[in-house]
DNA sequence: GTCTATAGCACGATAGAC
DNA sequence: GTCTATCGTGCTATAGAC
């Protein structure tokens, strides 16, 4: 930004480098249980040489939620999920698969936002987003009533909640090294969610 | 237990009241993010105070955890969910619906139970007693595909996560003031599941 | 960019009076 | 059965040398 060339950010990397190694940590202990100190050892660093990379423990916490959050507030803008693309049922499967794959691929992050608990400002903020998140999904989910693609006296809150609360358990027991493939486990949970929905009433 | 008369168990009734304040605290601000200070003035009593009651502040987690696993435990050996009474999809959907009551009767316990990261003996013993629940219900889903009630090549692991992820959801939504009566609630999710179960592939 | 050392604080737990 | 007072510990964060 400045005027001086050679801009490598090599920080940058770095504190990318001391995020994940938290994020580690945070998903096997959780963001509370894990001290400053266990994230300097995975790093083979003292606890003193983190805060040249991030401004403190929150800081770490915001980095990562904050990317796995606008991973999944991207979604809703990325074209198949935009009204007049497809018939509202198929916008929501296919903000239920990218939900999905993003939990994947951002597990740790995506695990940790689900079990903030709103204790200071930035987690109610990021507790604040994801709602605005099943918001917007439980908005497709009725103009698919509307649009006489699920039953008439559905409940869309309802069923985005069990259609999320099936996505984001995903986070609780898949690992990299699951037997099944990565896009068998999607489409299974797809197809579980999307029957599902189709059967449901209330 | 001993010769004296009058065993009213006035203690016992103490120790459930704190535990009651103090899973009210942990559903809400999480169980290593809530300090002992905050149970007590919920009681309106000193920390000091507790300690009559509980042996710490991990005996008071025993003390609820247990209590919720023991419900779910029991589910097993209740009669229609054993081997002979019913098909083996019947079983496993009665055992759905009794987790899902289950959940609504004891929310703060089954949430904090299930948030639990393995940090200490205790949390590891109870994780241990979680995974031979779902190994029980993956166990009834087996027998449903030799029995050919669900699709031959189904996978009963990755549907019990499933299934059970959508059923151990509740606890992060829902409310004593929820809008819909907690029988729709539960009858809508058990029909989500069942229906998403039986679609299902891999 | 990483270190040693330590300030400052909050917490779980205990002792002992009442 | 609850109190006041305190001990010991572990944590986040900072200061300052290198």
């Amino acid at each position: 930004m400045t005027s001086k060339r050679l801009e490598r950010a090599k920080g940058s990397y770095d504190a990318e480098a001391v995020a994940r190694a938290a994020f580690d940590l945070f998903l096997h202990h959780g963001y509370n249980a894990t001290s400053l100190d266990q994230v300097a050892a995975a790093l083979n660093v003292t606890k003193a040489a983190i805060y040249y990379h991030h401004a403190g423990k929150e800081a770490i916490l915001a980095y990562g939620v904050d990317r796995a959050l606008g991973s999944l507030e991207g979604v809703l803008t990325e074209s198949p999920a935009l009204p007049g693309q497809a018939t509202p049922l198929q916008r929501f499967e296919y903000v239920l698969r990218r939900t999905l794959e993003i939990g994947m691929s951002h597990l740790a992050e995506v695990a940790v936002l689900l079990r903030l608990n709103g204790n200071t400002d930035l987690e109610r903020d990021v507790i604040k987003r994801r709602r605005a998140f099943d918001r917007a999904a439980a908005d497709i989910l009725e103009e698919a009533v509307a649009a006489g693609e699920l039953p008439e006296h559905s409940d869309p809150m309802l069923l985005t909640r069990m259609s999320m609360g099936l996505a984001n358990s995903l986070v609780e027991w898949y690992r990299p090294d699951h037997p099944r493939p990565a896009s068998e486990v999607i489409e299974t949970a797809v197809r579980f969610a999307m029957s599902g929905l189709r059967r449901s009433v209330a």
